[in-house]
DNA sequence: ACCTGAACACCGTTCAAGT
DNA sequence: ACCTGAACACCGTTCAAGT
């Protein structure tokens, strides 16, 4: 029965050190971005670098776990744009939650894309990209049916336009004209009519 | 005399280092992109470390002058591009071109891109963006002159757009498609007719 | 004037040693 | 089983010392 005990007690250990590594890093690659400082992050959550990689192998492994937290905002987006009837807006609005969610830390583009593109299905963020190129999917077969959407695109090709907007306006902040102006010339690019 | 004879040796001395580590900077930006470690550019060159950060104070600065040394390549194409007597054709093929350009080294699109859009003219890869920047400009007044590229555009606009297209085939190689997806898409968005 | 290499502070990652 | 902190190899950057 103390074997109950103590396991009980050692499963307490590791969540809330678990719990502590994500807040550090959520706090730190929000601050800092994606490439932030692991060793900052285990220091700030008061364990041993060791303690982190034990958790999360790879720098990838933290960032999808720090993602599957924020997945509700993203599941509630959907549906509010459920509700439109107009799949052409549904799409246009449903990219432009996930450029605002890409936004959560700076960097995160990169490795999405990089995740996606290469189709390895064993990759760290090939679940948080599986469901957003989805979604994405979703929306736009809707909007092509309506004739609202380009046919020749898929998913992934508008999930890739999408990273590639948030990537720029991650490169600065003083000129947001640039970012609202190649969000535009994406439109005009996939939205027919 | 001999302070001329030991100026004109101490200045054969710089410049021979001076294109050592250009050449070496040349070979590793290429081979790992431009984030690859400046202490091994400096390690293939044969020099030590301070001495490549006095010629080249930052990562920059180094890249800039990289950059310097290719231009002739994109004043070729100029020349050639400016036979065409479409100007639609024209501006495509110079941002294909400007697109071929940033393929140079892996990652480039980001300090530019940062550069262009901070508006400080002092930075080192100012002279560099300004260049692109005007000649893009060039092209797309011509095509839009013509009515053949939408008029609430400039040449800032669109060296961003291909910076992204850049940014997204550094970011893998397996599949080629999704670029050629994306650029697409971004001429879908600029040209007209 | 220019170069050298040592030096400092930092990071990613791993491993023996502890509990 | 899990954690710790020392350890290793690497990097960016600077500085005293050399020529």
């Amino acid at each position: 029965m103390n074997t109950e005990a103590s396991l009980r007690k050692e499963r307490a250990d590791v969540i809330r050190n678990r719990a502590k590594i994500l807040h550090a890093a959520e706090v730190h690659f929000g601050s800092s971005g994606v490439g932030a400082s692991l060793e900052a992050v285990a220091r700030a959550a008061g364990v041993g670098p060791a303690t982190l990689y034990r958790h999360f192998p790879t720098r990838e492994a933290l960032l999808a776990a720090l993602l599957r937290i924020h997945r509700d905002r993203l599941l509630a987006r959907q549906r509010e744009l459920d509700e439109l009837s107009d799949a052409g807006e549904a799409l246009r609005g449903w990219l432009l939650g996930l450029e605002e969610y890409f936004g959560l830390f700076q960097g995160i583009s990169e490795p999405l894309v990089a995740a996606a593109r290469s189709g390895d299905t064993d990759h760290p963020l090939a679940g948080s990209c599986q469901e957003l190129i989805s979604a994405t999917d979703r929306y736009l077969t809707s909007a092509q049916r309506d004739g609202r959407a380009r046919p020749d695109l898929d998913g992934l090709d508008l999930f890739i336009a999408v990273s590639a907007v948030s990537w720029i306006a991650g490169t600065g902040t003083a000129d947001t004209a640039s970012v609202a102006k190649l969000r535009t010339l994406f439109e005009f690019g996939y939205l027919t009519e």
